[in-house]
RNA sequence: GGUCGCGUGGCCGAGCGGCUAGGCAGAGGUCUGCAAAACCUCGUACAGCGGUUCAAAUCCGCUCGCGACCUCCA
């Protein structure tokens, strides 16, 4: 498919054109959770946001490689100790038991929310040698120093030889440097405050540690993306993504460490989703203000007053774009529960819609550029939010022509069938979003079909007590009755 | 304190120099045995103050408010 998409480029602050390196091919990198405690929302944003993007890709018609990593070791907490570990020692579980326990958390959420898996999802501990390896090479290159067992990446150095640092996320060295002076405490073995460690030399009580050729240690916080996007994408690949709070100092360092190992720019596009607030703020465990996925569902929290579905919750994210905030609210929810629900009925009553007319009808025209419209939305940096607005431009129609506001013959059999393969494509290939009404939907329909007829005899002997009261008692668990000119339908409310 | 970004109608959320966003809620109407659903019509916007322009929600400046990053963070 030759579509003209353009990509917002963190690096270089505007749209482009994306073109991938190779034709047809694409190579896109990730930065996955650090697997330490249950998935958090904000991290499901962010992975729905790039399922989306990997998602469009593939609709392009794009080959896409994508690699998105599991972090089990490496980050650092204030008081020097590792995540990973902390987490063990809080659950009495060796290290690779919490990783492997939230790695599998993780994979359900992701599952839940209908993402599709990356094609390789690498873990920090697995490419320990392709690290080591790529610290060395950094020192070869002049740009690291070794002190006491630890490596360092010379910011300084670095900034000087290439002018590189700090371009993704708008810093100059010196400020780096003033703002840091204060705080220099903890930094002794530093030789500038803005460099960083490749390889840090372990404590003996520390659990995760390895053989290197400087010390035996773990290695740098940063480090592992720049390896293992190398080792599975080339030294320059297409698309590195990530929330936008990895920008600095992880993805700044990641650059450093790649233009510092092998000479060569990681990614020719980088692209940073924002934010998921609740109630206007940044969702934080310490202030009370946040909400797990489950209780999402459940409803049980004092943020919402009841449950909403994984799947309304993705359209409720589709409904903002990726590189806005998106506030979460129980009112945007439910509002995003109620649209939801209509685009669904809209495309069930697509599927029953014929046309005497073969082609040509007088709403054709129209609909093919709405259908175009949204594609060409997609096309602008993935503007979701701009998408739905014309699958609802679509969805009055089908119901206009459903309940025969509109004349059937106004539109083709052609024209019906641009819809379909338009809004399936869009709502389930692009979108991930699936019906979660269906489950035993044959034998619901079966049931529900006998019910109905059973009420229309009712109605027809104008027995209202009996028609009132299986359309009430319906009501009560939860399935509603809807009489239109066509006949009566039903939905789950 | 420094850097970056944002403030759109009752709520959410696009638009980013001239051309209807869209959803939810609200009002009126059509349809219906009644209701719901659906459809049609309608209203209330661009934080404030200045400036640039024939024209600004959209560009510039200031003020206020909010958020992200600067320390691990999606």
């Amino acid at each position: 498919m030759n579509r003209n998409l353009l990509v917002y480029n963190s690096l270089t602050r505007q749209k482009e054109v994306f073109k991938p390196i190779t034709d047809g091919y694409v190579g896109m990198y990730v930065c996955g959770p650090t697997v330490y405690s249950d998935v958090h929302l904000g991290n499901c944003r962010t992975f729905m946001s790039f399922d989306l993007i990997y998602r469009y890709l593939l609709f392009l018609g794009y080959k896409v490689r994508y690699v998105r990593n599991i972090t089990d070791v490496g980050h650092l907490l204030d008081d020097g100790e590792d995540r990973m570990s902390k987490g063990s020692r809080a659950d009495d579980l060796e290290p690779m038991e919490v990783a492997q326990k939230y790695t599998n958390g993780f994979h359900e959420m992701m599952h839940i929310f209908n993402t599709l898996a990356p094609g390789i999802e690498p873990r920090a501990t697995g490419h320990i040698i392709e690290q080591i390896e790529m610290v060395q090479d950094i020192l070869d290159k002049g740009y690291g120093y070794i002190k006491n067992g630890s490596v360092y990446f010379d910011t300084l150095n670095f900034a000087e030889k290439t002018g590189e640092y700090g371009r993704l996320s708008g810093r100059v060295i010196e400020e780096l440097l003033s703002e840091s002076r204060d705080n220099l405490k903890n930094q002794d073995e530093k030789n500038h405050p803005s460099d960083f460690a490749i390889w840090m030399k372990a404590s003996d009580e520390h659990i995760m540690k390895w053989n290197s050729p400087w010390s035996v240690g773990f290695p740098g916080w940063h480090l592992e993306c720049s390896a293992m996007s190398t080792k599975y994408l080339g030294k320059t690949f297409d698309i590195h993504g990530g929330g936008n709070d990895l920008k600095f100092p992880h993805h700044e360092n990641e650059i450093a460490q790649n233009i510092g190992a092998c000479g060569c720019q990681p990614a020719n596009y980088w692209i940073h989703t924002n934010m998921l607030l609740m109630n206007g703020k940044k969702m934080s465990k310490s202030d009370g203000n946040t909400i797990s996925p489950s209780e999402l569902f459940t409803g049980d929290s004092e943020h919402v007053t009841k449950g909403y579905s994984p799947m309304v919750v993705r359209f409720f994210m589709l409904q903002s774009h990726y590189r806005s905030p998106n506030d979460l609210t129980d009112d945007a929810l439910q509002a995003a529960e109620k649209g939801f629900k209509r685009l669904f009925e809209a495309y069930k009553s697509l599927e029953q819609l014929d046309s005497p007319e073969v082609k040509g009808a007088p709403l054709d025209l129209s609909i093919e550029q709405t259908i175009e419209g949204a594609f060409l939305n997609m096309d602008d940096d993935f503007n979701t939010p701009k998408t739905i607005a014309r699958l609802f431009e679509l969805v009055t129609i089908i119901n206009s022509l459903k309940d025969g506001q509109l004349k059937i013959n106004e539109i083709s059999k052609d024209g019906i069938a641009k819809i379909k393969t338009a809004m399936k494509a869009i709502i389930f290939n692009i979108f991930g979003l699936k019906d979660e009404s269906e489950s035993s939907a044959g034998t619901m329909d079966g049931l529900m079909n006998l019910v109905i007829e059973l009420r229309q005899l009712a109605r027809v002997n104008k027995d209202w007590t009996t028609s009132d009261k299986i359309r009430d008692a319906l009501g009560e668990i939860n399935i509603q009755i809807k009489d239109g000119k066509e006949g009566t339908s039903w939905s789950y409310k």
